[in-house]
DNA sequence: TATAGGGTCTCCAGTAACTGGAGCATCAAC
DNA sequence: GTTGATGCTCCAGTTACTGGAGACCCTATA
């Protein structure tokens, strides 16, 4: 698999997976005779693992440690079991935000009667309490 | 409320606050005789709409549009809902993403025994087919 | 075999959305 | 009436890409 192949497969611009080779966050498994990038399935995953990271927010070195649970042999699994846990609970607060923003903008969809006469509602507010203290 | 009290409510650091005030995203309703930026309940909601949305990679611009969508009471409702509804699938998407990435993590977590033998599994790939075609 | 197109390479500059810091004003508390 | 926290502006730096130039490579068709 070359680059742009692999690039379609795990949904990232080419120009990213390039980018996260040269920070030797997901390092394509070879080259060819030729200097092209090669990727195999491994590799695929971990870019893909590493969109859907980046695309809730974990930086990439968050993305990297959480990669390196699933290679370093020489770490714990109570350590890997320890930051993984604490990265679901993220995850899950994650979540509730994302519902809460669902709710706000279908609030918004259902107050509008979809006609022609503007009588959408003022931003809700219920959403408050979660954003902070 | 001034800048640190919204900021703190809102769950934005201050220069985040000023940089939108800046950019004209959610502008302070006004200023005190001193200068202060000064922000009510509605700019307040606008804020914690605005992280939220940002955390879930909507870009500066199509925030501005969703919160212009509160506002603008000429624009005709369909239009509003229609541009909500857009949206609302894009987030219907995220979750998916996000519920993948829960799974994936948790799956991490489930096969570590949390114990000091390293026996973690590798990157699992089931998350195929979900980032592209 | 020539050539046209698309993909790939490196390198470098630019962008989006903050973020940190300097230098100075202001405010609340003691 | 000074001190510590908070605010202001302005400007430079950072993160994570993104775009473009110029050159190489690969496949297909003429």
């Amino acid at each position: 698999m070359n680059i742009g192949a692999v690039s379609k497969a795990a949904g990232l611009p080419v120009k990213t997976v390039r980018y996260y080779a040269d920070i030797g966050l997901v390092t394509p498994s070879g080259r060819s005779e030729t200097g092209y990038r090669l990727y195999s399935e491994t590799e695929l995953n971990k870019l893909i693992f590493a969109r859907r990271s980046r695309a809730f927010g974990f930086g990439i070195e968050q993305v990297r440690e959480l990669l390196s649970l699933y290679e370093d042999r020489n770490r714990s699994s109570a350590d890997v079991k320890q930051i993984a846990t604490q990265r679901l609970e993220d995850i899950d607060a994650k979540m509730q935000e994302l519902r809460a923003l669902h709710d706000e903008l279908s609030h918004l969809v259902q107050a509008c009667r979809g006609d022609d006469r503007p009588d959408c509602p003022i931003i809700s507010g219920f959403a408050k309490g979660v954003g902070a203290t």
